[in-house]
DNA sequence: TCACGCTCTGTACGTCGGTACAATTTTTTT
DNA sequence: AAAAAAATTGTACCGACGTACAGAGCGTGA
């Protein structure tokens, strides 16, 4: 599948993996609006330059009918909401392997979505939270382990927690232990964004 | 790439399309445990028998570090949000193409998330309306130091988060050592609190 | 110019967190 | 009653984390 591509100015040096990963049908331009007649089907921006947002939005509307993807040198969350915002089909790093960048293409290409696994991640718990909640804490959890993991997801160290509780520090890491194997995380900190959505709470 | 495929039963008339998006290495299973000592990648599991989403969160369980796909008949919203909340990466209807088949494995199979445009266009308004902050960090922290508890925050440990930034862990520890002190707080975890508005302290 | 804050880096040390082997006892389920 | 799951504790190890000394380069404003 031919697709006409299009790099905007403003990306950390893309030139070696870019071209690897897209050997033809690349162009790159500086200003949008020069090669407006241009047919893009995809075009990327970064996201160095200020304004890059309002760049982004004009841009969707000179070429009407492509889809746009972001491509930040330091991926965060509030830029990948302004992203999706403005109408960006997708939002990966700068960094990213030519093999990966071609993966988003073709996802972006066909209409879809393509997002990082966290940022992913944290929408769909933004959107649990909004959404009428079935059942909340992992009900895989026993009755003991849900305990410790909500003192220890509320800030407490392994002796608090013992201490509160009523056992030992080393019955705390057992618990926790099983925690993180029927979670799927490898640390408290995760643990605590795990059980709070990754969201905002109370 | 040639992955292990396995598909749960209970959806509609697999057979003939799926066999032309996945030559080989796909696998038909009726019952999770069974096979449960084999390796999969890929588990795709549909939504027709009752109680499939507990049968996913087990099959999680038991193919540990396998991705999994649900594939729907009638897709809906509150379908969707019941497969990501259990786990699954995937979401999308079981007479897609087998073209759209392998995209979505290809996606899935490296971590990432794969779910139709329109799902994820509601996806991204509801979260657009209640966005959790993060973004408004505390004003007496510097840029760098703003940077740092953001990621931080978001469940990174120091190494990852020096690697992200590009500078040393030492680095990463000076930054931290002034953010707790300026904010008060004694470790990553109750800093993540406090950012996120969760804060509790005692 | 000088002081101050920010960014960055180094070495070293103590504590905490997580895991790898365990084992025992109690509770629940079949 | 037997089996399974849950709850408890032990020792030991190692990496991650946090801190305590540092020092150096850079930019801004007094």
């Amino acid at each position: 599948m031919m697709r006409n591509l299009f790099l905007v100015a403003g990306m950390a040096q893309p030139s070696p993996r870019w071209r690897d990963a897209f050997p033809d049908g690349l162009s790159l331009t500086r200003d949008v609006a020069v090669t407006a007649q241009a047919k893009a089907d995809i075009v990327w921006l970064g996201t160095t330059a200020p304004g890059w947002d309002s760049l982004l939005a004009a841009a969707l509307r000179l070429f009407s009918g492509a889809a746009a993807v972001v491509v930040s040198n330091t991926p965060n969350e509030r830029e990948a909401m302004l992203a999706l915002k403005v109408g960006a089909h997708g939002y990966c790093h700068a960094w990213a392997s030519p093999e990966q960048l071609r993966e988003v293409a073709q996802v972006v290409g066909r209409g879809g979505y393509w997002i990082g696994s966290d940022l992913m991640f944290r929408l769909i718990g933004v959107v649990n939270k909004v959404f009428p909640a079935l059942e909340d804490l992992p009900r895989e959890l026993s009755g003991r382990e849900a305990e410790v993991a909500r003192e220890v997801a509320s800030g407490r160290s392994n002796k608090e927690v013992a201490a509160f509780l009523g056992i030992t520090e080393r019955t705390v890491k057992a618990h926790l232990g099983a925690i993180f194997a029927k979670l799927g995380v490898r640390d408290r900190l995760q643990l605590a964004l795990r059980l709070r959505g990754s969201g905002k709470e109370t």
